[in-house]
This record gives structure tokens, C-alpha cells and sequence, in this order.
DNA sequence: CTTTACCCTATACATATGTTTACATATTGC
DNA sequence: GCAATATGTAAACATATGTATAGGGTAAAG
């Protein structure tokens, strides 16, 4: 990545800082104020170079269309799902507790969202009661993996086996010894 | 919470998913087009009852100054420890491997990191070799705590115990029978 | 039934904000 | 030294954007 300079940097760290506190990005005058400068030129030339140098992505013309590239947007916020109301599709809104921010290195794809764990049954695996298990929807199940099955309108976690034919569910308890 | 009607929970939505797809909120326009509408009012309208109702933060007159109160700001950004280098503070920067964003609701003070585990002691408590775990730095621990401890240039995590002025640190393994 | 809240169109205005042109000075790289 | 880059002032300009006024139709609340 091409290098900045001092004052680069400066206007730079102020951007990111001015997202941090109001979640939005500053206009060019913000930037000018903050710096003191009595012109709006020179904003514009930082924030240009910081644009071609790739530190900053912009929405021309638009206002406060400022990104940080990389920092951006690596986070996406996914629902938790809780107990599971009869006869409702699981992310039907009645049961959607929560909303929760994840980082988009694990919630990959969309679509994806938390399920409350209830119940031990899947302790051996390190998943406890009221922990959260980011489940990712896919059309197929592998042997063996873990997965979310609908019994009916239970939403359970358990290991997934298919033997000649017939499904298997396994829960995962270990007993402890001390 | 005041209600929302269905109107505004879909333009509460929109805005939600612009700002997460673009980093910066949306113009009264930018929702105006999204729902089709041909008036600006409409959209002012619900905006104005969604900050009365407390669901927006809006700074009067700016362009884009849009905040979605509690959701906001709802991430930090934390360093993720790994191997522990020799006689170096913690969080120097050789120690640190990534920054990854948690939520507020788990990282609710500053100074907080990610320590990424070594072997497996703590299974028994649900904590697996490389998983990540939240540290918020404290003067003191509690009799019976798990805690992060440094023996020498080891960072360790285990149940801490004061037994007669001496200090006990219990590893948690159990023992599966299937 | 009357009133209020909701939801929308149409038009206009004021200002916030990005962009541009012209000019100046200091620093850096060759 | 010389060209390119960095950094800045000054003054406009164009447009993006929030806000306001006027009005209408429908549904919910009293």
C-alpha cells in the first residue's frame, strides 16, 4: 500500500475518528474546521490522495459518502432466534429476539443467524445452554456434522447421521469425573 | 419502546441495510427512491417520528446525520493475543496476530482483547484448544473465577483459588465416557 | 361521527456540501 | 536547479440534501 504523508495521515485518523463518535462520516468542512484551515481546497486534496492511494473509498458528489476501506463494513448483523413458535418459518419475526453484530469472517455468507441453545444435550461438543450457535443454511447435511434439525416446531442441535436410510440424532454428554 | 406502525419499521429497515452495505447512512432521498415514493415528505415524516419515538439520533440541518440509537455504535474493534513473546508488555505489537470486532454488549469496557488458547486444561468448561477467549483486564480476581494468568512468559487460562495465602490454579478436564 | 394519526403528492426554498479555478509557498526527488 | 508533489488561501459555482407549505385520502381512536 502506497505510503501516506504526516499530514495524510492526520486527516485520515480524523476521518476514522469522527466515524467512531457519530457513526458518520465527517463532511469536507468538518474535516476543515478541525484542522483549521480557512479553505476547503486543501481538504479536498488529502482526501483525494487518500482515495487514489486506496485509504479511502467516496461516492462522488454525495455527501459524507466516505468509506475506510478495510474496516468498512466487517461486521453484519444477523438475528437471534430463540424459542421457535408453532408453524412459523424460523425467522418469521415473532421469533427474532435480538439482533446481534458478527464479523463477516464468520457470518460469511447471508441469511445466516444466532439459535439459542436450549437444553444440554450438546455439552461434549462445547455447546452449552444459552450459548449462541451461528447457523449457516445449506440444502445438504454431511455425516457426522453438527447441524440445527426441525423436530416438528423444535429448533435442536445435534450430531447428523444417516444409517441405511433411517436418521439419526445424536446429542453429545459427557459424563465428568473429577 | 413506542411502537412502530409497519411503515416505519421498514424505513427504520432501509436504513438499517444502507448503512450496513454502504458504512454511511442513507439522504432522504436515497429512502424516498428505495420506496418509490415522489415526495420528499413522506420519507421527512417518518424519519421525524422515528427519532420522536427514539429509534433515530438525527443532528438537525446535516446531510446524512443519521444514527440508529443503541445499534449505533455497537462494536469494538479488539486485538487477538496469541503466543505471548518473551519480556514484552501483553499488548505490544508483537503479540498481537488480528483485530477482530465484538460486540458492546460482550466488550463493554476499553482496554478488553481476545486471548487465543493453548491446549486443552479447560475443556471441561467449555473452553477448546484456539478458541478465542474475551479478557477484561482487572486489579483483582475472584476466589473461584476462570482468569488469565501470566506464569513467567505464558499466558494461561484457569480456575483461580487462594488456599492458605497459596495460589491454586485448576486446569478443568473432563473425562468423556460414551 | 369527529378527531387524530398515518401516508402520500406537488412544489418550493434554504443551506450544506462537493467541486473547481486561480494563485502561492515550501519540500522532495532526480 | 528543476519538475513534481505537498500544502495551503481565496472566491465562486453547482448540486445534494434537509426543511417547509399546501393539500388529499384512508384508517384507527375517542
Amino acid at each position: 500500500m502506497k505510503k501516506l504523508t504526516a499530514r495524510q495521515k492526520q486527516v485520515l485518523d480524523y476521518v476514522s475518528l469522527f466515524i467512531s463518535e457519530h457513526s458518520y462520516p465527517p463532511s469536507i468542512r468538518d474535516i476543515q474546521k478541525h484542522f483549521g484551515l480557512k479553505s476547503t481546497k486543501g481538504v479536498k486534496d488529502h482526501i483525494d490522495r487518500l482515495v487514489e492511494k486506496g485509504y479511502l473509498h467516496r461516492t462522488d458528489g454525495a455527501a459524507r459518502a466516505l468509506e475506510i476501506v478495510g474496516r468498512s463494513s466487517s461486521v453484519r448483523t444477523v438475528p437471534v432466534v430463540g424459542r421457535v413458535a408453532a408453524g412459523l418459518p424460523l425467522l418469521a419475526e415473532e421469533n427474532i429476539q435480538d439482533y446481534r453484530p458478527v464479523s463477516k469472517s464468520l457470518a460469511r455468507s447471508e441469511g445466516m443467524f444466532y439459535l439459542k441453545v436450549q437444553g444440554d444435550s450438546m455439552t461434549g461438543a462445547a455447546i452449552l445452554e444459552d450459548d449462541l450457535v451461528l447457523v449457516r443454511p445449506q440444502p445438504f447435511v454431511e455425516q457426522g456434522e453438527i447441524a440445527v434439525v426441525l423436530i416438528g416446531d423444535e429448533a435442536t442441535v445435534k450430531r447428523f447421521y444417516i444409517k441405511n436410510g433411517r436418521i439419526e440424532l445424536h446429542p453429545e454428554i459427557p459424563t465428568t469425573i473429577r
